[in-house]
DNA sequence: ACGCTATAATTGACTCCGCAACCAACTATA
DNA sequence: TATAGTTGGTTGCGGAGTCAATTATAGCGT
């Protein structure tokens, strides 16, 4: 019963360890670089600020903060949708584009320190397996404003 | 490679549901639930802060705010200790023991609604197991002050 | 065409917490 | 005993994120 306290924290720590590493090494938390991560991977490098809170797990207004950081650092900027005048894209540049190499290089490498010298490959796929029934936001990407 | 992101973002959302439970129903972080939870374990219901934030997993400054909030709620109080002088107690009062145990009801209840609901008690087993292996903090309880 | 409600985004005030700097007290060494 | 280094604890500052309130736009139903 009390192994969920542990499991917390355990988990906990791992996840401050890997944002460590990326702010020192790339100045990036880990929510900034998972912001790039997504946009990378979006159509044509852009999203809705709201699906995008909805991925990271954070608010609305967690987003904007967290997206005014990015924009100062341009590696992110705004654009307009036509269809919906409410809704603005954050986009990423060719500077965020190349900020996110760089940092997924020693990001991923960190991940297998912690993770991979830890658990076997079968252990991983269990961990996975397992994990992913946690309360979690559906991964519904919906890449246009207007569906 | 994904995975651990997911990994990592369910647990996450996870906690936060654990913690806001705590917090609208008993005004308690979940910090403030696991301090008292470690308070009330150890010997003579105290804890010198540096190993009480050892166990937290936060800094010597993060348990003196945590405790000035739990302080300032009467459910923890200091001491001093007569063989070192630098050394202050946290120690349970009577209100902190009867608040960990309302609390701890519902929390018992909010982590049984979270995860046996998700997973069979094997399950619960391996997970605990794998994740008991993330880098944490040893569970060394000093509980005096002179060793 | 009109309100009514829902949605996207932002802002201000707040909490939590880490970092760095600091004080005070203990320990070891000269 | 003076001096140096370490350890326990607190404080000021700043970052990250939440909540509640606000603004602007959309999209009904009548």
């Amino acid at each position: 019963m009390d192994a969920w306290a542990r499991l917390l924290r355990g988990h906990a720590s791992a996840t401050r360890e890997l944002s460590a590493q990326l702010v020192t090494e790339h100045g990036l938390t880990i929510n900034d670089y998972e912001a790039l991560l997504y946009l990378s991977r979006a159509e044509e490098g852009r999203m809705r600020r709201v699906d995008l809170a909805e991925q990271l797990l954070l608010t609305a207004s967690g987003v904007t903060r967290l997206l005014d950081g990015l924009e100062r650092a341009g590696l992110v900027e705004r654009a307009s949708c036509a269809s919906d005048r409410r809704v603005t894209y954050a986009v990423l540049t060719a500077a965020g584009r190349t900020k996110l190499q760089e940092a997924s290089e020693s990001h991923l490498a960190g991940v297998r320190a912690l993770f991979e010298e830890r658990f076997t490959s079968e252990e991983i796929v269990q961990l996975a397996s397992l994990l992913e029934r946690l309360p979690e936001a559906a991964g519904a990407t919906a890449a246009d404003c207007s569906p």
